[in-house]
DNA sequence: CTGAAAAAATGATTATCGTCACTTTTTCAG
DNA sequence: CTGAAAAAGTGACGATAATCATTTTTTCAG
């Protein structure tokens, strides 16, 4: 079955010609003259590909990327973005708002197709990769009945790239399903009246995001956002519903994780309270030390995502750091930390 | 069928002249002359009552109580102690411990027998209660069959009432259970490895205390304490495994006491981290006015007890109720308080 | 009702950490 | 490799809230 291309472009003469091009190689194509029914098409049709001028009357690319976003089914398909030379400065906020190519206007025919053609088989590659990763999902496994229906489920479902410091969900966004995280990093955030974060959570592979939201029936408490370029499943919550009702022991997989969640939030609760920034900060080592496995190895985090992480002005973060440094407890260049001592950082009484 | 009496004293005279009295009163006795022999007893053949001396040599009065409370089923039993005067002074350590009455040495017959009367008269009274007020447990009532069945077990269960500031269990304590916390009020804590606390909720009636150590399958993570003189019943463990594994609705309904539960944990995580002390003892003032419903009512809590809530020092409590207080806030005398200006108090800025 | 003990309040002092302003280093596109 | 922008680090300063010491008020058994 050929693919379907959906081309969103106001300019009539180019976007003729580039649907004279797709559909003689064989695509099958779809074109809007502006954002609106772009978008439209994109929800109905859920095409493979989306290209997308950004300059456009009314809805602009961005915002095309951005109502995208909005729907589950479309924000997974791979999305490339048309550009003229002069619009090329503010191309960084569209890749990070989750699209996956560009294209510098004017591009020849092989440009484009070249264009498609990769990111098609990215998308393929990943899909596969995905499916092979989840064999490594120790957490959910065994021979029972439901884990392996949830597993069946995780497994059709399509999987979706998120860009670093793309945001995955917002706080108070409705919450439409959990996710699964297959692999990178992420991070959820809750912001203060005043601006200023705190992290509430920080992920790596094979864990779910937004679980409470979704078993609570209500919106997300936190904001989501990778860390690093990240792969991530939607599990709806309707299926994750069903699955629970019919099978208890995945709904006693997910109370154990939310049991556990509140003892780590209770922990970091006492912490917040009653610690110095010094032991705070040293905690945090020692978590993103765990989260990174290997000792020794150095990892990259802000001084901005570690002061959100232990509740924390930043300077105060870079000062306790150069302490820390000083003391041989860890060594540090830019942003790059590795931990030296783990031992005394995790028993440092004040 | 007769009641069972228990009595403990190391003192041979007055221990038989105790069993001749209880057996002409129609009650099967058991007799210890000393606290280990006791303990053994009162756990194997569960009695109606226990009576115990205090001094005793190797296990004394309080050891026993201490014994007995870690066994959920002799926990429950009504405990008389009996006293010479000069052991009066530490009596109010055996009342908190859970003590229900004490007698002074010497007594006669009457007197005796009236205490054991009326404890167990207080107890089928408060078993009673127990039974009727669970009509009133919305939380988990529905046409369900699995809700019906929980509430049945529920109800079988025998309740036991804590006094104010008697624990229910111990940080690290292994989880043998949930409580339900029936009427009263209870505060679990956190403590700080300098002897701080931390508190980490706040709970009235038709509350489940120990939730998460119990579903996680983990030691309790926090202390559980009786604020005022409260009625609890213990849903055992494997009671509570298999209901959640027969019936998927009470699985659900734990999902979403757990996923409120962590909602709530990470709203308190972001005060404790971002806001100023007026602002925190603000909210704590909030939720403790949404816990004892009705407003413009007084209420009395300590500033120990506030100053855990609200991660904070005593003196810092006092100055800033005395600030709220000079604003209107808040009205309080002693330790009882009582809340204004509830909506000025929830939108505090800073 | 009374007095001792506990709890609460207040005052004085100080340490911690956030803020602001500025410098230095790192990062990254071209 | 280069230079501009972003991130990190540093210094000075001050506000907030903890601590310690003491006084006042409340509680509660007798």
């Amino acid at each position: 079955m050929s693919k379907k291309v959906l081309i969103i472009e106001d300019n009539n003469e180019i976007r003729e010609n580039i649907v004279e091009i797709l559909e003689l190689a064989g695509y099958e194509v779809f074109a809007a003259n502006n954002g609106k029914v772009g978008v439209d098409l994109a929800v109905k049709n859920l095409p493979d590909i989306i290209l997308c001028d950004i300059m456009m009357p009314e809805l602009d690319g961005y915002g095309v990327l951005y109502m995208l976003n909005k729907s589950p089914e479309a924000a997974a398909i791979p999305f490339i973005f048309l550009t003229a030379k002069a619009e090329r400065v503010d191309l960084r906020k569209g890749m990070e708002m989750g699209a996956d190519d560009y294209l510098t206007k004017p591009f020849d025919d092989m440009e484009l197709l070249n264009a498609i053609e990769s990111r098609l088989k990215k998308k393929e590659a990943q899909q596969a990769f995905y499916s092979k990763s989840l064999d490594n999902l120790n957490t959910l496994i065994s021979k029972n009945d439901g884990l392996v229906e949830l597993k069946k489920i995780i497994q059709e479902r399509k999987v979706r790239q998120f860009k670093k410091n793309q945001v995955i969900y917002y706080e108070g966004d409705k919450g439409n399903g959990l996710y699964l995280l297959i692999n990178g990093s992420v991070k959820t955030i809750k912001l203060a009246e005043d601006g200023r974060e705190l992290m509430t959570g920080i992920f790596g592979p094979d864990s779910y995001l937004g679980i409470n939201a979704t078993l609570a029936n209500e919106d997300y408490t936190d904001t989501a956002t990778a860390l690093e370029d990240s792969l991530l499943c939607l599990i709806p919550k309707d299926q994750l519903e069903q699955l629970l009702n019919m099978y208890p022991v995945v709904a006693r997989e997910f109370i154990k994780l939310l049991s556990n969640d509140i003892r780590e939030k209770e922990e970091q609760l006492l912490q917040l309270a009653y610690h110095s920034v010094r032991k705070r900060m040293a905690e945090a080592m020692v978590r993103l030390s765990r989260q990174h496995a290997t000792e020794g190895e150095a990892f990259k985090i802000s001084r901005e995502d570690l002061a959100a992480m232990a509740g924390m002005a930043t300077e105060t973060v870079s000062r306790t750091l150069s302490d820390f440094k000083d003391e041989g407890l860890i060594d540090k260049k830019g942003s790059a930390i590795t931990i030296l001592d783990i031992n005394r950082l995790a028993k440092m009484k004040n």
